[in-house]
RNA sequence: GGCCCCAUCGUCUAGCGGUUAGGACACCGCCCUUUCACGGCGGUGACGGGGGUUCGAGUCCCCCUGGGGUCGCCA
């Protein structure tokens, strides 16, 4: 084969590799922290990404500049850094982009497809208010789309784009199918403000053309600015990229997420205890499924996940499922790791010489590594107090006796290991020729306070001989 | 209110014209066990309502009801 025949051959090559090319993206505005559901959108996005060898764009939606914050842009990033998910290249700033956006307003007003309105917000909010009592929808009546006289004075104009005034505007939703808006729902939208600045609209949509995004996933508070896109799109000729709109999650009673409801920060998850991958994995489980498949790594729904099958209702989010997944995480992360984790509690077991004993007793039981911590600190501090239905319960019969027993034959033993501890709390049983219950119940109160918790012989190998024979001693005397 | 979208156990979901409607969380029993958890076994529990289409509808169509989104010089 020689060059000339070689040549369309490896054209044509090139363009399939191109439209086999995914790139995403995920588009905050900096006015807050990141919120669970902006996290979700996030992960859908890396992980389509991910999954097709593609790229995951960062990209913040500044260019209102009254609204941001720089510690809000921080926060995603912390957020981000915490889950674990990454992002190629620079994170993008539209605030730095102002000149490119600046050049396609004004070729669209080169054009005759966009046009300078002086309509002042006054005016603005005086018509709508009249088009709401006579029960007509709010939207600008386009009064300066053909305008040729002189622009009245002292108005600093804002710029409108010419949307189309007949037919509709339809698009392929990857989840929710063949969406139409007719085009008398649509209005001349802002695309410049009048201080000069563009508005979101355009620039979402020139910033996706310009960024070659071929996958837009993002929540479905979107589906209306879709059409609007598409008229930006259409006006300067650009690539329409593939959409997927994501259905909201709702709070636990099934409406709409606000504030109110707590844990909405993504951060505020790390400080109840949560591990980033029990979060993720039940994010992705909120309106995407594989089956009855509920553990998800990674790797794994990188290799599964595929937007086309998110559902298209919206779903509730409970907490409880959330505790369950990260029950199962935490039972299946290293010690090691469980002992720096735990450090964020105000517990620094680093050095302890049965922490191993310790954490493999409470990774069992934990839901979250603050309950964790909490469990640690009640097994490792001497109880001040005693469970009333723990004494009640626990304080009869012979149990002076028996824990009397238990201490003269720990006294005069040497115990380190569970074994040994377990041993001589059996030697007291066969002794006593009672069950173990009698010494155990007991025994658990004086050490912990209370009648719940890990293996006894293992809380007394944590805590050591002498401390074993204070907290019993404690218990006896206060309960002559 | 207009427009758009949606609807399977309390919750997350499987289902893609013929299923005893499956799984998970939660809940309730039982087992394991010195206790609490974990784990194992079992159970309660759903196709919002009404019309069609079809031999046959959770699955297709229409209406109602309910829910969500949106109607900014915010994103």
């Amino acid at each position: 084969m020689n060059q000339g025949a070689l040549r369309p051959f490896l054209v044509k090559l090139a363009k399939n590799i191109e439209v086999s090319m995914v790139v995403t993206r995920f588009a905050p505005s900096p006015t807050g922290y990141l919120h669970i559901g902006g996290l979700r959108t996030a992960l859908f996005n890396w992980l389509w990404a991910r999954k097709n060898g593609g790229k995951f764009i960062l990209r913040i939606e500044d260019t209102d500049l009254v609204r941001n914050s720089k510690e809000a842009t921080e926060a995603i990033l912390e957020a981000f850094k915490w889950v674990g998910l990454d992002y190629d290249g620079e994170v993008a700033y539209q605030s730095k982009r102002f000149d490119i956006y600046k050049r396609y307003i004004q070729k669209l007003l080169d054009e005759g497809k966009a046009y300078y309105c002086y309509m002042s917000k006054e005016e603005l909010d005086k018509l709508r208010q009249e088009q709401i009592q006579r029960g007509e929808r709010p939207r600008y009546d386009r009064r300066y789309r053909d305008f040729t006289g002189t622009p009245p004075q002292g108005v600093k104009p804002v710029v409108r784009i010419k949307a189309p005034l007949e037919g509709d505007v339809v698009f392929e939703d990857g989840i929710k199918g063949t969406i139409t808006i007719r085009a008398e729902e649509l209005d001349d939208f802002i695309i410049a403000r009048s201080d000069g600045t563009p508005t979101y609209n355009f620039v979402v949509a020139i910033d996706d053309a310009l960024m070659g995004i071929t996958d837009v996933i993002r929540g479905d508070d979107h589906l209306y600015n879709t059409p609007k896109q598409i008229i930006v799109y259409e006006a300067l000729g650009l690539k329409i990229p593939r959409f997927y709109h994501v259905p909201m999650i709702l709070n636990e009673q099934g409406k709409k997420l606000s504030k109110r409801d707590g844990a909405m920060d993504v951060m505020e998850y790390k400080r109840m205890g949560y591990l980033p991958e029990a979060l993720l994995n039940f994010l992705v489980r909120l309106g995407w499924s594989y089956g009855d498949q509920e553990i998800f790594t990674l790797k794994e729904m990188i290799e599964l996940f595929d937007p086309k099958e998110i559902n298209k209702a919206p779903s509730a989010y409970n907490l409880s499922k959330l505790d369950w997944l990260n029950a199962h995480y935490i039972k299946n992360t290293p010690n090691e790791k469980l002992i720096s984790l735990l450090e964020d509690f105000g517990l620094f077991l680093a050095n302890h010489d049965k922490k191993e004993i310790l954490v493999d007793a409470l990774k069992e039981r934990a839901k979250t590594i603050k309950e964790m911590a909490q469990m640690a600190k009640e097994i490792l501090e001497e109880p001040q107090s005693y469970d009333e239905k723990g004494v009640k319960k626990a304080l009869k019969g012979e149990w002076r006796e028996i824990l009397e027993l238990f201490l003269q034959k720990l006294q005069a033993k040497e115990a380190h290991l569970p074994v040994d501890f377990h041993q001589v709390v059996e030697e007291v049983v066969q002794e006593r020729k009672i069950g173990f219950g009698k010494i155990g119940q007991p025994l658990r109160l004086a050490l912990l306070g209370k009648m719940a918790g890990p293996d006894l012989s293992d809380i007394m190998a944590i805590i050591g001989k002498d401390k074993t024979i204070q907290r019993v001693e404690k218990l006896l005397k206060r309960y002559q």
